[in-house]
DNA sequence: CTGTTAGCGCATTCAC
DNA sequence: GTGAATGCGCTAACAG
């Protein structure tokens, strides 16, 4: 592999004079550009950028922690940041995090010792103290889906409780009246807001939250099929059943089914994050717009516009949810409920 | 942020010895290893490693290819990669092709450029002969889901056409004898296998190809609605489909569904990866298992043991398809046949 | 506009 | 076992 060295040396001119026309942010006549470049196309020259990096200190990678690599939601993520990534010129050093704290942990110094020039997190298990102590170093960080008020500004995030509230009011504008939830894991905070929007919702309604219709799920479809299977087992009513996201309500119907239930007219359902596959489940599932890849967009532009001084980018902290109704939702009918019809 | 430098001058020793306490590939005396050590402690050092890539002319990183980073079939993939490689602490940069030629190329010079060590690629649209040229290169390339012979023992690939075969088979087998096909994209190889897979099949039961019942697909649930509106729409007697994959059957069953066919009585379904949210599509998906993150897992086992030289490992370059049998397929019955149905 | 000179932080010969 | 010296390939002052 040819060295600018080699460059110079062919083209008659210094060092400098190369890496001049390859960064391109300096005055060079024509003519000796016109040199270089030619010498560069001859010896197939390529800039190693680890050199360049570590003259610079400037890495141009930037470190994606996300809990999986797979599954549609972190899919569309890493997709939004990587397109915007990609096009600047940036690399895109990704590791998973797994939603536990010390493989959390343990990723983020895995980037730093990469020398990224930004992390963007999504992360669960690390506390608020951490991220702003981390927050404070000398790596820039932004967070995704994770609203840390003390640094909100870098904060990419979804309101989840105005979501929560929204699915849950989808229910109970069709008359239901007893819900269940399939929650995800209530230690984490999305979770716990999205909760949080739901009972507000059943307080609008003078409905009480009743704890024997909720069941802690794992945001998977194991945790919304064993969630479905608890609550039928249960033998309470409930005629509709908020679920934790789209996986979750995909785990349920299929449990439903099992259990010889008719969907939506005896149960009805709704998920969160409007995953492309929700659209293809049968019945069409009605669900919450999570702007997932648009987020991720964002918080590349945040490291474009505040790392790499890309000024002319504007950041939206707040994202909104939105209700997408299809077909899992019905109009309640007292005459049936579910339990009635496990034998 | 500490360097080697104010270590070794904290630790009253030399460049060298902390070079060789932190590498621990020669000898150091037990006293002066622990004042090395403490030194680091306690000035929180973390080595360079874009210096440490610069001295060693080796980056740790191994870039990765794939069409596309969202969908469960690439997030397996991915993530079978990204474990292997991060527990041998290596970095993982990624890149997406998207299935074209000019772009996969290009994020293959992203990648070099990025002096990775070794690049895994799940590539489409370049040809063979750029992939031998490209593995003659000083930098080593495993492929995923491609066969080239000339290069075979770089090829972590699946059997395509037997996975073909057996799909059409197991319809074949309950009866059917009026098989459409709504296939991937023709000119990737492993649709065009599979076909060739779903022909050899149609032969061993004395059937022939009928061109009418090919719909070709995009590997997207879009393709596989508009595939099978397509095919309601030619009005041609069929009573199952062999679909391109998982996300196909899923658009073709949605269609189905939609002109008021019922799954799988009047028409039997069958696709191919067995992706996580096949078992919950209702019916629950019949398919060919894909095992695609234990193939990430060996392409990045083949970079540990080709590349950094870890020879314990073994290597598998083919793995083999395998059916699984769930609802979607049911068996013939010739007094209904799909078209009859429509108005 | 162009060339010279120092490093960036570390690995790796060599000597001792 | 340890230290001194050299260079990886490039950027960034500083001269001229």
């Amino acid at each position: 592999m040819a060295t600018i060295y080699e460059v110079s040396e062919l083209a008659g001119v210094s060092l400098a004079t190369v890496s001049r026309v390859m960064n391109n942010n300096a005055r060079v006549s024509d003519k000796t550009k016109e040199k270089v470049l030619a010498a560069m196309k001859q010896l197939d020259y390529r800039p190693n950028s680890i050199a360049q990096s570590l003259a610079s200190n400037c890495s141009n990678s930037v470190g994606i922690l996300v809990s999986e690599l797979s599954g549609y939601f972190y899919g569309a993520m890493l997709s939004g940041i990587e397109s915007k990534l990609r096009a600047a010129h940036k690399h895109v050093i990704i590791a998973a995090g797994h939603a536990e704290e010390a493989t959390e942990i343990e990723s983020i110094d895995f980037l730093i010792g990469r020398n990224c020039d930004a992390l963007i997190l999504h992360v669960e298990a690390v506390s608020d103290e951490y991220l702003i102590k981390l927050s404070q170093g000398s790596i820039p960080i932004v967070l995704i889906n994770r609203y840390v008020a003390e640094i909100a500004d870098r904060c990419i995030s979804l309101n989840n409780e105005q979501g929560g509230y929204l699915a849950t009011k989808a229910l109970l504008d069709k008359g239901h009246k007893e819900l269940a939830v399939i929650s995800g894991p209530l230690w984490k905070k999305d979770a716990k807001n999205r909760l949080i929007g739901h009972k507000k919702a059943l307080k609008e309604f003078s409905l009480t939250f009743n704890q024997d219709l909720l069941v802690e799920g794992d945001y998977n479809e194991s945790g919304g099929s064993n969630g479905m299977q608890l609550l039928l087992e249960k033998k309470v009513n409930f005629t509709a059943v908020v679920c934790a996201n789209d996986e979750t309500a995909s785990g349920a119907m299929t449990v439903a089914r099992e259990h010889k239930l008719h969907l939506p007219s005896d149960i009805s359902i709704i998920g969160f994050d409007n995953t492309i596959f929700a659209r293809h489940l049968y019945p069409k599932l009605s669900t919450i717009n999570y702007p997932v890849d648009k987020m991720g967009q964002m918080a590349a532009n945040w490291v474009l516009k505040y790392v790499y001084q890309n000024d002319s980018i504007n950041i939206d902290n707040l994202f909104k949810p939105e209700l997408i109704i299809r077909d899992s939702i019905s109009a309640h009918n007292d005459s049936i409920t579910p339990n009635l019809k496990i034998s």
